[in-house]
RNA sequence: UGGGGGAUCGUCUAGUGGUAGGACAGCGGACUCUGACUCCGUCAACCUAGGUUCGAAUCCUAGUCCCCCAGCCA
């Protein structure tokens, strides 16, 4: 397959390898930190690739904990979600999966530990006057009125506001750093408010009172001895008050915050809000669906997690704004299902074709080798019959220049069978082609014919035995490579064509029982996996992508 | 117009004062019972302008363009 040896070096490796060669640390620790209130993405997957894979290559741990400040958008449905992804991908915490919500007593503590220094203190003001209090871009901002309360009363108003005595919004819990920072991050920022009436999917209703990211994330990664903090670019702004929080409570651990930029990916929405719409709004039919760029999409799309690894160690790891092109996406599972699907014909739009020299009732069994290249994966059985279906693109009455398949008096190699000749395009009353007449070379099995060449290789299902099957083509969801970019709501970019169903494919006999996730190469028609829809006797595939297709290009 | 970042082939990236390399995409060819795979070849880049240096993608200066930040979201 397709896995490098040694991983691809880049800027925070290097910076590990100073770590290590310095003696800073002699073992590192990542973590991976969703807040559990959406499903995870391809854009999750580059990070959890690299913290997971940091961790593996320098011998060291990554633990994966749940950023849960914030019960109000949060659910127990993600919480399970992001740990069947983050395993499906091949990664394992072991023991160590954590809650920033495992802390909060803790936190709470060391907010009190800020308060008594004098570098915290409860803010009385309304949400809308901290905002006017807070400054611009361009302007300073001034001190809340509430700045010089005392540690006493601090103290004691922030042990009521745990207690549940005032109201959603009537008080914060704030740093006392410096309202006139360049740095809009340092001006005071809150690291406390209340939640009243919000059952959290993790501590209940235990607490009305919830700390903030920018105070939680450091803290947590300090507790957990995290070595390297990778997140992203725009947190940034954010380090001055990572480090501000780390330096002035006592953690055991001073954890180095390290960003890198962001997956964008073209073709794609990767913004939680806009998917979680795609799924509320009903144009997608869930979180799972193979239009959706989840790691669940993906999965069901029939994506590998080896595949989905391999593209994020192609992708490499910058501080550089980038938009990756979807052929990157797609080279790498056809890498690796080239080599490790096997092989089914399977006929998706069918046109009957009767052979007509071959004899009524005869059947005839070829053993065929599942795959091109590796005969590990074993050989199956085809039933050739009088009748059988071959794909209406591989007919044409009007070929254009370079065409290599069946067309009326020529000749075609059916894979893995015989050579056949059209001798007779069958037509119904309206002129509609019905099915085509044909002879069949029955000299050319396993050999060429003698003093002619026929370029033209097709696949074909015989009539008999196919079992009728659904397939579900997928294009991009969205039509333009930047949706929303032009201006418009993103919505108003969505491909009409991105799912074309067809329902009356006939496919290999062999397919009639498969089990979701099942994945095989329908030769010329790309890679196909099978679906939890599928019922016995009825499989549904989805493709997963398409073969390259130098003809299709050499055609536009 | 405050602060913080970023600019290398079409795309993603390597490079850390000494021949600008790889991958994806493209193009041309070979092979082929998959117009696939594989193989071979090929096209193609240092944001701009100055400067330092024998020598600059790399160092300096001045610009240009792009991204992020004014949630009691993360």
């Amino acid at each position: 397959m397709s896995e490098s040896a040694a991983p691809r070096t880049n800027f925070i490796r290097q910076i590990i390898d100073e770590d290590l060669a310095s003696g800073k640390h002699t073992r590192i620790a990542t973590r991976f930190p969703p807040e559990p209130n959406g499903y995870l993405h391809i854009g999750h997957a580059k990070s959890i690739v690299l913290n997971f894979g940091l961790a593996q290559s320098y011998g060291g741990i990554c633990n994966l904990r749940f950023d849960d400040t914030n019960p109000h958008k949060e659910d127990v449905e993600f919480v399970e979600a992001i740990q069947a992804d983050v395993r499906w991908l091949g990664y394992d915490w072991e023991d160590r999966l954590y809650f920033a919500s495992d802390y909060f007593e803790r936190l709470y503590g060391f907010a009190c530990e800020l308060i008594e220094k004098g570098l915290a203190y409860v803010c009385d003001l309304s949400a809308e006057e901290t905002r006017a209090y807070r400054g611009t871009l361009t302007e300073p901002g001034r001190d809340s009125p509430w700045r010089g309360r005392r540690v006493g009363e601090n103290l004691d108003l922030f042990r009521r506001m745990r207690a549940g005595e005032f109201p959603d919004g009537s008080r914060t819990l704030r740093a006392k750093i410096d309202m006139a920072s360049p740095n809009i991050n340092l001006r005071d920022p809150v690291l406390y408010r209340i939640r009243h009436g919000v059952v959290h999917h993790q501590t209940g209703s235990l607490w009305c009172l919830y700390p903030t990211y920018d105070y939680t994330h450091p803290i947590s990664d300090a507790l957990e001895c995290i070595t390297h903090s990778i997140c992203t670019l725009e947190f940034e702004d954010h380090r001055p008050l990572y480090d501000w929080c780390v330096d002035n409570v006592s953690v055991p651990c001073k954890p180095r915050q390290i960003e890198f930029s962001r997956l964008n990916l073209e073709y794609t929405v990767m913004s939680k809000r806009l998917l979680t719409r795609l799924v509320s709004d009903g144009i997608v039919h869930g979180w799972d669906d193979p239009r959706m760029p989840t790691i669940a999409g993906l999965r069901r799309r029939g994506y590998t997690p080896s595949a989905i690894r391999d593209f994020c160690d192609r992708i490499g790891v910058t501080r550089s704004d980038n938009r990756v092109e979807m052929a990157a996406l797609e080279s790498a599972i056809r890498d690796d299902l080239d080599a490790t699907a096997p092989r089914a014909m399977a006929v998706l739009r069918p046109l009957k074709v009767v052979i007509e020299n071959w004899p009524e009732d005869r059947v005839e069994t070829l053993t065929v080798a599942s795959h091109p290249k590796d005969e590990t994966m074993g050989s199956r059985s085809l039933s050739l019959g009088r009748e059988i279906y071959i794909d209406a693109g591989d007919f044409s009455e009007a070929p254009p220049k370079g065409w290599k398949r069946l067309i009326p008096g020529g000749e075609v190699r059916l894979r893995n069978a015989y050579v056949i000749r059209c001798d007779r395009v069958v037509r119904d009353a309206e002129g509609r082609l019905v099915e085509l007449r044909a002879t069949a070379d029955l000299d050319t099995l396993g050999r060429n014919p003698e003093g002619r060449k026929v370029k033209g290789v097709i696949h074909w299902v015989s009539a008999a035995h196919a079992v009728r099957g659904e397939v579900r083509l997928y294009d991009r969801l969205f039509s333009t490579p930047e949706p929303g970019a032009a201006g418009g709501d993103f919505l108003a970019d969505i491909n009409p064509q991105s799912l074309v169903t067809l329902t009356d494919c006939l496919l290999d006999p062999a397919l009639a029982q498969v089990t979701p996730g099942d994945r095989y190469q329908f030769e010329r028609e790309g890679y196909f996996v099978a679906d939890p829809d599928s019922a016995p006797g009825r499989p549904v595939f989805n493709r997963t992508v398409g073969l390259r297709d130098t003809w299709a290009k050499g055609t536009e």
